[in-house]
DNA sequence: GATGAATGAGGCTTCATTCAT
DNA sequence: AATGAATGAAGCCTCATTCAT
């Protein structure tokens, strides 16, 4: 098995037997749910392991290292945000309408996939190469905050938002929207609803004219 | 030498000598940049005494353990920021200008302070006990947001500012703040006042009425 | 598959598919290949079946065990060492001639497959038992150092050549023969003829009376 | 401790303590003869340290890690041979009676020190850097083929020596004598003397006019 | 006939910690 | 006050082998 493809979102990926695809879901679940009780930090390939009862070498053998289970729970992530998320975000009336549709969705999004938002958030920090640079650096989120300083471009020359710097909002909103994921955690019953609305309401009032 | 502070009652700091008082200073200090360069993770016991340019005992010997060192890490950074911040903060006339000193004066702070800024985002999400638990979760943040709630309190009673959540507005705040330090060490150049004073406006608007 | 040949007694080898056959040698040559290259510290089933374009079961299936591969091919080699050498050293007129003919076919022996002499020449200090002791030990070199003395013999029989010790001669002639493979991997453009002439010499005037 | 100056020869190393350096040669040794009796794949950390009777961890602590150990190994058996040889070799009337003189010794110091040079005929041929590429090839050796071939030069133009090709003649005289330890493992009693005396004899013939 | 899947042993390395000096 | 030395646990990874399909 193995074939790292590496952090590249391009499929490289070689056809894999459907044994080998659960298998290696069945790994990322639980690597996801180590990492968010445990941190990125205290969980190793045992853990891992423990957690889906396989023995350690099953996961050497479908994963050619540490690296490309990370990288590969990384894009499974993104992945699932980005098939819940795209459908309910685009096609808005317009501007306004379509930032508090980002950051309600966003929200409810992690309400519904706590640990995999939290393992992300524990994983982003924390996975470095061998000289201790990030694996995923601020050059990675670069295309997430361009679409949203595109949509904050949108809203500006409709004449719905401010004269606002796009790039600090973007990050705002961001970084709010990142913050929440141990929030959720530290209180189960919090009303998402409420919270998303809110929060919708804080960056219309942030944007607006 | 040894002894955590939490054994000791009435002084809550045991007497220490003058060259210990240096070389605790000199190892936290090196703890600091390792972490801000290397990560949680990539930083130990060994990375930091060739930092320091000590033998690896000597920091057994300075502290109980790497709980010690790390919490003790975390104490010299809250100190050396609330030391800074809190006579730039207090005694101001009414809320809104309270708000915006708050946040520029944590912007600038973080922008003196890069490495421990950077450190402590490395520490709070990582260092956990042996159960994984966080040994900073968010009831450590609590005096944090509740005197931050106390200002946005203040604001809303005087009138200057609408109704908000103010919890949610006191996290989005904080998330914000806390989101700076990969920024300005991604980009050194960044123009720190003006980053400082979009952040405040953006936040003006956010609450006011 | 599977069965050491050391099992069946009156063939020596047991009837095989002629499928079975070219698997046998596609997967030697991969690992003669694999081991001249990467060394036989190096070359694992993964290494080999990489190279031979072939699943790893497929080793395994046709071979009972890394040990029969390795086995079989020191084998395979010998016998192509045989094969090509035997009918260009036997019925020459004197013993000097024979000597002569012997290093010279063997230096061009080794010119012309230089992997697998690579090969032979790891494999041969490395293969050991599970107590560590080596498979290919002087008992089996043996017979090739003996009907080397048995020339030598001939040729101080005739009066060709002097009295020496015939087996620190042979020994010495092997080793100038076996340190040849690093020789010319290492310097692909070397005259081999030239190479054997002198050589051939070298013996001759060491031999001579 | 630790610190890897790696295969150059000058003197880097930084000061040891008396300690240091006793467990230093205590486990290359332990490491020289777990090689010359299992080999140089037979042998690990695991294996050394058992024969050493330390624990596993305590090779780590000296060695920057198994390229150093076995790098300080070989530079230890260079060492121990060129203190034996070179005062042996040196100052001779003429290069007939040097090229006796290279043989006898090196036949010699080899007799004395078998576990060494079986030590070394395994690591030379088997210590391999991440590519596989080997650590010590025909380069490393090119200085003591120099120095070989520097004595040929001398009895040929003194008149000595006939015209031979010098390369050869050096190559073919140090695969006689690396050829010697295995011989001498496998036949203790044999009269090392009478062998020294029969080869040194054989390149007599060889090189002379 | 052939392969993908799984396993357990063993490899080297890093780490925090303890201890004698 | 400081350090060098040692340790055992745990980490990731590679390997030859076995087994069910």
């Amino acid at each position: 098995m193995h074939s790292k493809n590496s952090t590249s979102i391009q499929n490289n990926e070689p056809e894999r037997s459907f044994i080998d695809q659960v298998r290696r879901e069945q790994i990322i679940r639980a690597a996801i749910e180590s990492i968010a009780e445990l941190g990125y930090g205290g969980t190793s390939f045992a853990k891992i392991a423990k957690r889906a009862k396989i023995s350690i070498g099953v996961i050497a053998y479908h994963f050619a290292g540490k690296d490309e289970l990370i990288n590969q729970t990384v894009i499974s992530i993104y992945a699932a945000g980005t098939e819940y998320m795209l459908p309910r975000i685009q096609t808005r009336k317009n501007a306004s309408q379509a930032l508090r549709a980002y950051i309600e969705t966003n929200i409810e999004f992690i309400a519904r996939h706590p640990s995999e938002m939290l393992a992300l958030a524990q994983i982003l920090p924390n996975f470095r190469d061998e000289q201790g640079r990030l694996r995923y650096d601020r050059a990675q989120e670069e295309p997430i905050l361009s679409s949203l300083e595109d949509l904050l471009s949108w809203g500006q020359s409709s004449g719905e938002f401010r004269a606002f710097d796009r790039r600090v909002m973007a990050i705002t909103i961001r970084r709010a929207i990142d913050g929440f994921p141990p929030q959720i955690k530290d209180e189960p019953g919090l009303d998402v609803a409420a919270y998303a609305a809110e929060l919708a309401s804080l960056f219309e009032m942030a944007t607006r004219k």
